[in-house]
DNA sequence: GTAGTGTTACTCGGATAAATATTGTCCGAGTGACATCGG
DNA sequence: CCGATGTCACTCGGACAATATTTATCCGAGTAACACTAC
């Protein structure tokens, strides 16, 4: 039971994003500077952010990363499963059967308690993953953020915006 | 995310030995050979809840490992807890003042939202697995269980509990 | 001045090592049961 | 026959490797901007 690393930086990451205005991009050099993260290994998590059809990248110059949609159509579940994979945490191993008497294999038809039991568990983790929206996330930051810290957020993306003239008009449109 | 797999073995060991009687002792080779596991590793994990209280250990012959109080005040989350530690799977790097614009850390003194949301998500998972209790797992497993599966069981339970003289005389006790 | 073209610098992406955590195995310390011996 | 005692086999516990996963780094493919040249 241990987050990797990558989930933090992957929120962080499209929690700036989403402040990027209409559909400028944001180089993913710039967004691990912001977060005093290499460079290197943050293209890592951001390229299964764009696997997972939360980001999009372009390539050359003024190229970077944008969010597919609005951030209030991203939730952090979404970026966990993105950087964590899609299956559940608990793999039920069928250890029940393992035993030195081998049963049929029509004993084992009921799914195992344990198993449900853990899955049921994880289904309330994802749920309350799932009711958090980023655009939550950026908007309690802005309500109640430290206004220096707001400032200097909102000056580092304005410095490394990058505008686009082509591609989807209005990503962020619901 | 990802559990470890001794967790499982974990889980069903303590179900086992939940269904030996009064004080008597099951012997971790046992239960190592009725889930069909390395001795040696799963030794690992039931010294580990051994030193989370869970379960006790007798040494010499006729010892073995026994629950320290009764089923229905052992939890999912206590297992859980002692095999994959108790500190959150998120950990907040704060990676948000790692930035190139260093501020005070007054600027700080709000918890990030992100770590926030996160930590909510994990208290929904645990108090999920806090309202499974051992008992719970036995009985539904003793009422909708497939009768062979359950009389291979107790026979497997039956041959190799050692009844102990000494001790807590009624560790299952509420 | 404008259009076409070649260069260039910047971007992301995947392949490649290092570090760390997990999984698996082994041997040793300790203890109570058992057999033996003496009364 | 009963009790004390020494041996022994069985237990758990911690120290020691192998493997898998995560973390970190580097270099290459691709692309659009920019400068230059020709018209």
């Amino acid at each position: 039971m241990k987050l990797g690393e990558g989930v933090e930086a992957a929120i962080h990451c499209v929690a700036t994003l989403a402040s990027v205005e209409g559909n400028s991009t944001m180089p993913g050099a710039a967004l691990a500077e912001s977060f005093g993260l290499s460079p290197s290994y943050l293209l890592k998590h951001l390229n299964m952010l764009t696997a997972a059809r939360i980001l999009e990248s372009l390539p050359g110059p003024a190229g970077g990363y944008r969010l597919t949609r609005a951030a209030e159509r991203i939730t952090l579940l979404d970026i966990v499963l993105a950087i964590e994979g899609r299956e559940p945490a608990f793999r039920c191993g069928e250890i029940r059967r393992n035993g030195p008497v081998k049963l049929d294999a029509s004993a084992y038809v009921k799914p195992c308690g344990i198993n449900a039991a853990m899955l049921r568990a994880e289904r309330a983790y994802r749920a309350a993953l799932a009711e958090v929206k980023v655009s939550d996330i950026v908007a309690e930051y802005a309500a109640e953020g430290d206004p220096r810290s707001i400032a200097a957020s909102c000056a580092f993306v304005a410095r490394h915006q990058r505008p686009q003239k082509s591609g989807s008009q209005n990503p962020k449109q619901t």
